[in-house]
RNA sequence: GGCCCAGUAGUUCAACUGGAUAGAAUAUCAGAUUUCGGCUCUGAGGGUUGGGGGUUCGAAUCCUCCCUGGGUCACCA
């Protein structure tokens, strides 16, 4: 049982007999490390509704606690601030119950289900270093979802259609002179994205052309031949016409199976995919009902749109005067589709870069109004740009880091940092690119992961591979460490690890810390789900880990003087790793064996 | 210009959502060990939380006005 619950009950009953009748506040912190104790309760809070000295108030609860509740060992009162110190009995058997836990931190079923959207690409370039922040947040928001008992559906819209796509169609098509993937030994997204960049070359070149013609700069980029062309093809691909149609389904192709490499690498999955070319005619229906209903109205041109002023936002449009859609218009169709795709999911959540802040607070606003329950569960996931050392990422300037290529990169960083470091050279070959790819990526990951999704991230590849400090392979090398204690004790005390005859020891304050953090996990996964943020995760694994170090540090684990001892070590170490390997679980980074 | 987000040690990030003396890591410096200047320990310095005002027992956190950076305000997606 959790301390906060029993010294609820206490405090409460104390408050009652000091001061009956009052409704008094009751809150609990952890007790800062400085400070004696375990639990603290905050007087400071209940000045409100009973009057006295917070110490003397203080004092008073305190002695009632030690006096009626067996856990509670000691107390101090500092200033408005009362620590309680728990005894080690009740360490030991919140330890017992978390070793005995199934899946310890996971928690039962909810009966809800959600759906995460994520990555969604575009079909005309190769991922980027901001598409492995959008796919690392969704992935581990989703595990850290499932953790917290909830079913996750997830899912990505592939951008399929639409002028960007028959950029590179066309160009591929004027100067592609049959390539594949198999005849360039490139991969297929890599392929098509380079003829979107010469699409782009030479569109400016026409421009340029059409300028010194005489032309002003909006003719110029309206008429030059590529882009009609281009606009032409689309034309097509919307009519259906078999050639187009064909050109397109190969190329996207080559797409999908070079996506499917990265998200592999990256250790992302999705459980459905929706495409924009199934989905980009949706929501003209809603629109119209939303008409009916009064929630949008119409402009003498036939335009249809919602005003939000009342919320201090701006009018939006959700539908052209021509009747075509808008993005908003797919939005909110492909939201109430996905809906009744997964009658049991009612909510979502968007990982979309802050730049779509305001398109989703206005599409979460309009599904409310047309009156879908589901739509007080929908959440964007917004999340910042990242940044290099070496400048800002601008795609037109082609400074965008390659998600492929920062992937190579980082694990030839592990490759050379581990090697220098000299510590496996028993492994096998096999086992040491493996390694490095576990060490790159889980680098990689951490350093993307530990920051809050909201804020602007300084990617620096280098510093995020270090073996020291608040870095993935801190943390998977404290696993490893706890790995090879554990093939230890199993060789050499195999006979004692049986049972858990630990009852009555005597604490550390290592240790009691280390119990403590632990019994923290569940309520953190609680916390980062309702926050949606893995950075909670992160730091409470880099917390773990520093705790679990401080412990190392002055106690020989297979030395103890005693079996019990020795015992209850192992079996600490053991929960320990247990727990990194867990939370790297939701943040989606492997823990190795060794290394 | 309106709206949204961010601003915390030199640097990269925390701070349990209003709690105690704002913490880690990294870099720097000083010791110890090491003949390896590289590895490992120990310790130190480093902060007006962008600035001013306000709210209260208590503010990095809340309200307000400025400053800086980013985003967004299309019948683009």
């Amino acid at each position: 049982m959790k301390a906060e619950n029993f010294l609820r009950i206490a405090v409460t009953q104390a408050l009652e007999e000091f001061f009956p009748g009052a409704n008094v506040p009751v809150e609990f912190q952890a007790t800062r490390k400085d400070f004696e104790g375990d639990i603290t309760l905050v007087i400071f809070a209940m000045l409100k509704v009973i009057k006295g000295s917070p110490e003397a108030i203080g004092n008073q609860i305190g002695a009632h606690l030690v006096a009626h509740v067996p856990e509670v060992s000691a107390y101090n009162v500092v200033k408005g601030f009362l620590n309680i110190s728990l005894n080690d009995s009740f360490y030991i058997s919140a330890f017992q119950e978390i070793t005995s836990a199934r899946d310890f931190g996971v928690a039962a079923p909810t009966g809800r289900a959600l759906m995460v959207e994520y990555s969604s690409p575009n079909t005309n370039k190769p991922l980027h270093l901001g598409h492995i922040r959008n796919n690392l947040l969704g992935y581990s928001v989703s595990e850290i979802l499932k953790a917290a008992g909830h079913k996750v559906y997830k899912t990505q819209i592939i951008n399929d259609r639409g002028i960007h796509i028959c950029k590179s169609m066309w160009a591929w098509q004027t100067y592609g002179q049959g390539e594949t993937p198999e005849s360039t030994g490139l991969k297929g997204d890599k392929l098509v994205g380079n003829y979107y960049v010469k699409f782009d070359q030479v569109y400016k070149e026409q421009q340029k052309e059409l300028l010194s013609q005489g032309r002003t700069q909006e003719q110029a980029e309206a008429e030059a031949p590529a882009i009609l062309a281009a606009k032409e093809m689309l034309r097509q691909w919307e009519q259906g016409d078999p050639d187009v149609v064909a050109l397109w389904k190969t190329m996207n192709q080559w797409v999908y199976d070079g996506f499917e490499q990265t998200y592999s690498k990256l250790g992302v999955d999705f459980d459905k995919n929706y495409f924009e070319s199934d989905t980009y005619l949706l929501g003209k229906k809603d629109i119209e009902h939303g008409l009916a209903q009064g929630v949008f109205y119409q402009k003498e041109d036939g335009s249809v749109w919602c005003d939000l002023t009342d919320q201090g936002l701006d009018q939006k449009l959700v539908l052209r005067s021509d009747g075509t859609s808008v993005y908003m218009t797919q939005d909110i169709g492909t939201a109430i589709q996905r809906m009744s795709d997964y009658p049991d999911a009612n909510g979502m959540i968007y990982t979309v870069g802050n730049e779509q802040d305001y398109h989703f607070k206005v599409l979460f606003l309009i599904l409310s109004r047309l009156g879908y329950v589901w739509a007080q569960n929908l959440y964007h996931l917004s999340y910042g740009m990242v940044d290099l050392p070496s400048g800002k990422m601008k795609s037109r300037e082609g400074t965008v880091v390659d998600a492929d290529d920062l992937i190579d990169q980082m694990e030839q960083t592990a490759q050379e940092i581990t090697e220098n470091l000299g510590k496996i050279e028993a492994l096998s070959k096999q086992e040491k690119t493996d390694l490095f790819k576990t060490i790159g990526l889980g680098a990689l990951k951490y350093y993307i992961l530990k920051v809050d999704p909201k804020k602007r991230i300084l990617f620096n590849p280098e510093e995020s591979v270090d073996f020291q400090g608040n870095t993935g392979p801190f943390i998977q090398y404290a696993y490893a460490r706890i790995q090879s204690i554990l093939r230890k004790a199993h060789q050499e005390h195999s006979s004692l690890l049986s049972e858990k005859p630990f009852e009555n020891l005597t604490l550390t304050d290592k240790e009691r810390a280390l119990i403590k953090t632990l019994m923290q996990y569940p309520d953190k996964i609680q916390e980062a789900a309702a926050a949606y943020s893995p950075a909670l995760v992160a730091n409470f694994t880099y917390d773990l880990v520093k705790e679990f170090n401080a412990f190392y540090q002055n106690v020989s684990i297979l030395g103890a003087e005693d079996n019990s001892l020795l015992c209850f070590r192992v079996y600490l170490a053991d929960m320990v790793g247990q727990v990194i390997k867990s939370s790297c679980a939701l943040l989606g980074i492997e823990v190795p064996h060794q290394m």
